[in-house]
DNA sequence: AACCAGGAGACAT
DNA sequence: ATGTCTCATGGT
């Protein structure tokens, strides 16, 4: 069975390094993570440039805003009632613990706690913001890393979150830089992902449909 | 025209 | 602990 190790140096092979999170700051990082959650990223563009356009990128704005003017906002990412509620429950957060450099002196669990005690923080949107926002040793898991590792046979299929996480996380204990790695690493699988091979349904008559991974180059 | 996207929560079992 | 349903726009 090809290592976890393995699996990451042939993906950054074929797609090279994804200098993620496309956000230019700690806090559209954290908007974009909620705003992305089960959505296309092109659609998130659009909102987040609303946001900007409308002067609404900032914790103060998002909770001042009105409801139905802020789920206006950001129609195009989809679900836009319930985000806009998330969206409104994490600047909440942020402005009543002190804003996001008073974090920084939190310790990673205790941080991760407090992010999923927000509503409509889960598990993925936590790791993201974790990874990409506070640069925090953190192995981020979605659909794709699922499909991916369990169709190379390191985990069944109906995995937990933190069963995966925590797996895959041991895989690479001693690798160095993991915070780099970690980084790289989810971004490669949706950069492959988006290429092919990770959908939903398999591929039918796709020959690399069961880890293509498996084959060189 | 169906399928899918960088999920999460409420709720039932 | 583990399923099912809902939320919704935009691209292929």
């Amino acid at each position: 069975m090809l290592g976890v190790d393995e699996v990451y140096r042939r993906l950054f092979e074929r797609y090279g390094p994804q200098h993620w999170w496309p956000g230019e700051t700690p806090f559209e990082v954290m908007v974009g993570a909620v705003l992305t959650q089960n959505t296309a990223w092109s659609n998130v563009e659009r909102a987040i440039d609303n946001l900007k356009g409308a002067q609404m990128l900032t914790p103060e704005a998002i909770v001042a805003a009105d409801p139905v003017r802020l789920a206006e906002v950001i129609r195009p990412s989809g679900y836009f009632n319930v985000k806009a509620k998330r969206l409104a429950n994490l600047c909440r957060w942020l402005i009543e613990v002190g804003g996001e450099t008073t974090l920084a002196a939190r310790p990673t669990s205790a941080l991760r706690e407090a992010l999923l005690a927000v509503n409509g923080i889960g598990y993925e949107t936590a790791d993201d913001i974790l990874l990409y926002a506070f640069d925090r040793e953190v192995f981020v898991v979605d659909a794709y890393t699922k499909r991916l590792f369990s169709r190379l046979g390191h985990c069944a299929a109906q995995v937990g979150y933190e069963a995966l996480r925590l797996q895959l996380e041991a895989a690479l204990r001693d690798a160095p830089a993991r915070v780099p790695l970690y980084n790289e690493y989810h971004a490669l699988i949706v950069a492959h992902a988006k290429v092919h091979c990770l959908k939903r349904a398999r591929c039918s008559g796709c020959p690399l449909h069961h880890g293509c991974l498996n084959r060189e180059g």
